[in-house]
DNA sequence: CGACTTTGACCTGCGC
DNA sequence: GCGCAGGTCAAAGTCG
């Protein structure tokens, strides 16, 4: 499923990339070699980067050779509200049950979310001309998943060549639309921090893969990227790379 | 000159 | 229905 994602994510120098997800926080020390700490009790394994990564659905790309410092640790974010917070206030992490078979979780939710949309259409009752703008406009969303990196760059060598569409200044809260709240109760109980959000689409013909760039206010040194689709094309550092092949690099999921 | 970024306008969905 | 917020478009600007 996520062959798409290979060489994605936190290659750029000195990105210190944080993922990961509960009960694990990992910590890389060289690739493909990482040790999974264990939160719980602290145990820590030294396990072969890709096959981890593999086991928890998890792009390989994640921990691609291209990291010289690697210091891996972080959270995965649940992709459709990376600021959504649990019941603890922590960010929504995403459940990977289903790794074994090597699909994101999200993938369920984004089915469910797919077919929720399409029952609401269906009872809408739109008229066909609506019916049109709605299918040249609303398409089906592809798979996304989004995680949480360390990094002083914003946009972060992942090997594929990215193109800037827009960008957005987005209302940072972790706590948005309070219902019955006067604006100036909500901003004394949940200030409202604005951050900046680009948006990329994949340069490639006919890839219609886009990611989402957006770096925390409440932490500046963090970058959320949310990936949205599938790659039809290998990383442009396949071609430039290919004098140190990786494992990782000639794998495609 | 082509590739890429910037930025305001526009569109759509959602909550009230 | 209205207003807000997120996402996208496209013209203009910038850069190599």
């Amino acid at each position: 499923m996520f062959e798409d994602h290979q060489g994605m994510a936190a290659a750029a120098a000195g990105a210190t990339t944080q993922m990961g997800f509960l009960p694990f926080s990992m910590a890389a020390t060289a690739a493909p070699n990482l040790n999974f700490t264990n939160n719980s009790n602290n145990s820590s394994s030294s396990l072969d980067c890709h096959q981890s990564l593999k086991n928890f659905s998890i792009p390989p790309s994640l921990s691609s050779h291209h990291h010289n410092n690697n210091n891996l640790s972080g959270t995965l974010l649940s992709p459709s509200s990376p600021h959504a917070t649990d019941h603890f206030g922590g960010p929504q992490l995403l459940s990977l049950q289903r790794s074994s078979a090597n699909l994101w979780a999200y993938g369920d939710v984004n089915e469910c979310y797919n077919n929720k949309r399409m029952v609401q259409d269906h009872h809408l009752g739109v008229t066909a001309m609506k019916m049109k703008k709605i299918k040249t406009r609303r398409k089906v969303r592809e798979p996304r998943f989004c995680f949480k990196t360390m990094s002083e760059v914003d946009v972060l060598d992942d090997g594929y060549k990215w193109r800037k569409y827009g960008q957005k200044v987005v209302k940072n809260t972790q706590h948005p639309r309070l219902s019955g709240k006067l604006w100036w109760q909500s901003l004394i109980i949940y200030p409202i921090v604005h951050s900046i959000r680009s948006y990329y689409r994949c340069t490639q013909d006919n890839c219609r893969v886009k990611k989402r760039v957006e770096r925390l206010a409440e932490d500046p040194r963090m970058v959320i990227t949310t990936y949205e689709g599938r790659h039809v094309h290998s990383p442009s550092h396949d071609q430039e790379d290919s004098q140190s092949p990786s494992q990782l690099n000639n794998f495609f999921w």
